[in-house]
DNA sequence: CATGAATGAGCCTTCATTCAT
DNA sequence: AATGAATGAAGGCTCATTCAT
């Protein structure tokens, strides 16, 4: 730890922005320090010497998830079916996207303001790829889908699921269908006689 | 025609607004009324004498490509082979919507400005629909896609592509590998044998 | 007539102008020329070209009603009650000027956009002074109030009855309750018996 | 003490801006919360913060002069004489009304920027309903009139004190002799002899 | 004469960030 | 460390008036 660790009332103060912040992400207001301070009864400066700007913010809500997804991606390589790995990696992406509004912002920015997300984002990375380039390998994957596209595909997929719009209990469903879509393809099999 | 036509000089300064307009889009910056009007060269009160708010200049700039694309669905309709149909619809519009920055918002939204854009999108929901069922009829397609999902599903790829980034020119490239991925699955074809 | 006459168009343009400003006053709008214009169908620049400010459109829809008071007032001083006769004037003033909104602004302001409104508004003030006079000098008036208070206390009055609020129906009733306490007192006649 | 106690400085600032408010409202001039803001040599949101609308900030500077007033009116129902007191009552509400432009616009005002001068106003209410009610349960005011008369009449006499114009240290004369007309009627006294 | 497009000053309000306390 | 007041750029919009057509 190369930090101080933080006196108990600042991690106290840190942990209930972090709260606050996780709460507005949910209800979809958008995430503004002065008003995460009001929130938290606390002095804006207090939240800025937290958290430098709302992106560091949002990172950290995004955190505890992303790792999440992180850590389930190691245990799918170990998964000998290439293919349900790769699909079990996807959907579980795809499922977080559209449960957690901290997700998308997060996975599709080009830059990131923590350290930790750029990790742990090069590690859900490399895992894509592994899990890809061993069902490419297996034959299981159409060959012209490279890594690169599999981040963007999965944030399509939960904006697709934005734009369909209607009631929040079925946004996990349709993100399914639509993955099931794009694994599967629209096109019915020709003959599957 | 119900409305008087402009005066001259009135068309004009609409067709330079339009135009900044479209340059801003092209750019990617947002449109901003007073910001049209700067660089415009004209009061602010011009620019919103002729469109009341962004959304109106914004579908303003988008109504040529939305009216080619329904034309375009118009014919498609008259494809014998609904698949081939279906397919060159979806193809133009993803086209469309990574070309012409005006489209995504335009099409993801829920309310429109204008009645014409509230109309071309009805003609495109009613072409894409019907294109759809017939494809179903047929059974080349999977059954579980509704109309309902065409648009999220085109909006989705089109995102994806911004996810993805890289150069411009690519754009379209990238956005067709996407909807071939949609359109014949991900999964590798399983007849191979 | 030093002017000459309009053309008829120009005329009917004038009356529809007025009609709509008078409308515009009953329903407690304020008058803005661009709103006049637009409801009259013309042109911002006929109605400007007719009424070079809202200050001598508001008095021109005033004056027909000006005109009624100060013949009103003409007759008054025929009256052999000078009280009677005082008290008449007053009544219909305040009466007209709880009933028709164009006069408050009309009859408080200092300056008049209009030579005929200031000679309406002397001829008014000339029998109100008179009136006043001839019930002095019959001692049947306090004698501390001057032909300079007749009309601020008469704008007071319906001012009174703004504020008062309530249905404007009830407006002339208030109006003249209120017109009955000044001319009696509030104080109740000390031993009427 | 329900809220904290300003710092100092902000104190300070808040003082300046009700000062300058209270200068421009004594010229006359409409507040104006960027207006206020440049005067005081602060920035706009500075202003916005201590008064969130001009309303806010007339209430506030409007404050002592009607907690004046209600104090006033407490001691005026202590007075033996109702007729006298209700009087008093009247020519103090009349006298802050054309001392103090702040007044008119506040008290004739149906909705309230701030509680507290809601409450004033509920207290003058019901100190003027006492006071004449008092009175007229001893006869010495007329009966036609009503607690809801008293505010408009008043609100009355400031207006056409100010429709009289004049210079501003007469104001106050001219109000209290509209007030003692308003009292004693304009009509000369029947049994004067 | 009529038209109505153009003007642009002017007002309102928000919010990310800094810094004195 | 915490506080929260201050900042002021930035954006939004309206409307009285002018003037080219």
């Amino acid at each position: 730890m190369p930090t101080t660790p933080l006196r108990k009332d600042a991690a106290q103060n840190r942990d209930q922005i972090v709260a606050i912040a996780r709460a507005l992400v949910d209800e979809g207001t958008p995430l503004q320090l002065n008003d995460v301070a009001r929130r938290a009864g606390m002095g804006v400066g207090t939240v800025y010497r937290h958290f430098a700007t709302p992106e560091v913010l949002l990172e950290t809500v995004a955190t505890p998830c992303l790792e999440a997804l992180a850590a389930h991606g190691e245990q799918a390589l170990a998964d000998p079916d290439s293919l349900r790995a790769l699909e079990g990696f996807l959907t579980r992406t795809v499922e977080a996207q559209v449960s957690d509004a901290s997700l998308a912002p997060v996975t599709a920015a080009a830059e990131n303001a923590l350290p930790h997300t750029t990790a742990l984002k090069a590690s859900l990375w490399s895992t894509g790829t592994a899990l890809l380039d061993r069902a490419r390998a297996a034959g299981t994957v159409r060959p012209d889908l490279t890594p690169a596209d599999l981040v963007p595909l999965m944030c399509g997929i939960a904006y697709a699921v934005d734009v369909h719009g209607g009631a929040p209990a079925d946004r996990v469903d349709t993100a399914r269908r639509y993955l099931a879509a794009l694994l599967g393809g629209l096109r019915a099999a020709p003959t599957e006689a």
